[in-house]
DNA sequence: AAATTATATGCGTCATAACTAATATAAGTC
DNA sequence: GACTTATATTAGTTATGACGCATATAATTT
């Protein structure tokens, strides 16, 4: 299965730039404008080094763009389109997933997924 | 910055589930149908343990829905909104993001991002 | 109920990615 | 050109996640 056939492999390398906590929290910070680092960090509040870390892997990833104005380094997103994609899918999630703290643990019931016996179906 | 300020946060769980290749190619060959797990492993010629554990991984997070059929588990997506999502979230990737296949090299010429002095700009 | 098929789980190992600290580069100012 | 500010990079450490093996559970068939 290559990706031809399974052409979302393409997404892979870009929602693993995405699953980072701390670069969400450095988009989040852009929002729809153009901050030099600076800002980034004070928002962020982490150390200048792992922003700059971050900051690295969204671009190559072409998710933020750099443009030097001076001394400074100004970031932002690329595209407004990426943002409104984005917010689907967040809106998806909030309605559609299961409650994101429970990702991490274990449900004591398994009233997640049912796997019991019923052959009532509505797909397939 | 927490979730109030940052609501994007909560797509980091999601994210992190659908940066695995293995994870995207099961999404993949679920397609918009139902299957069982057996298939599953025939279309991806994964192993079954990798299988079902990358299985569970997806159930967890709300990104499949599992019912059993007698003796089978039959796997789908839970809404086909999601796929509309991801597609225009591959479509954006596709036309706008850097080619994948850099994303794991460094870029020799640094072309990809271009931190030259220019004072010219189109946000902020 | 024994055997078979279908699927899941626990554990150990290995690879990868995040983080920190120290240092380097690049531009601006005096 | 020396000094300061802004940002990037490198190396080392730690944490996390994927994978494989062995085994467990659950339903089906005989």
């Amino acid at each position: 299965m290559n990706r031809k056939s399974c052409p979302a492999l393409l997404l892979g390398p870009v929602f693993k730039v995405l699953a980072e906590p701390n670069r969400l929290r450095i988009l989040c910070a852009l929002g729809t404008e153009c901050r030099p680092v600076t800002d980034i960090i004070h928002a962020t509040a982490l150390p200048q080094t792992n922003v700059s870390f971050h900051l690295r892997i969204l671009r190559e990833a072409g998710l933020v763009r750099a443009e030097r104005r001076g001394a400074f380094i100004y970031y932002c997103l690329p595209d407004p389109e990426l943002l409104a994609i984005l917010q689907s899918l967040q809106l998806w999630v909030t309605s559609n997933a299961p409650s994101p703290d429970l990702l991490n643990r274990e449900d004591p019931n398994n009233e997640n997924v049912s796997l019991s016996n019923r052959r009532a179906n509505s797909c397939g």
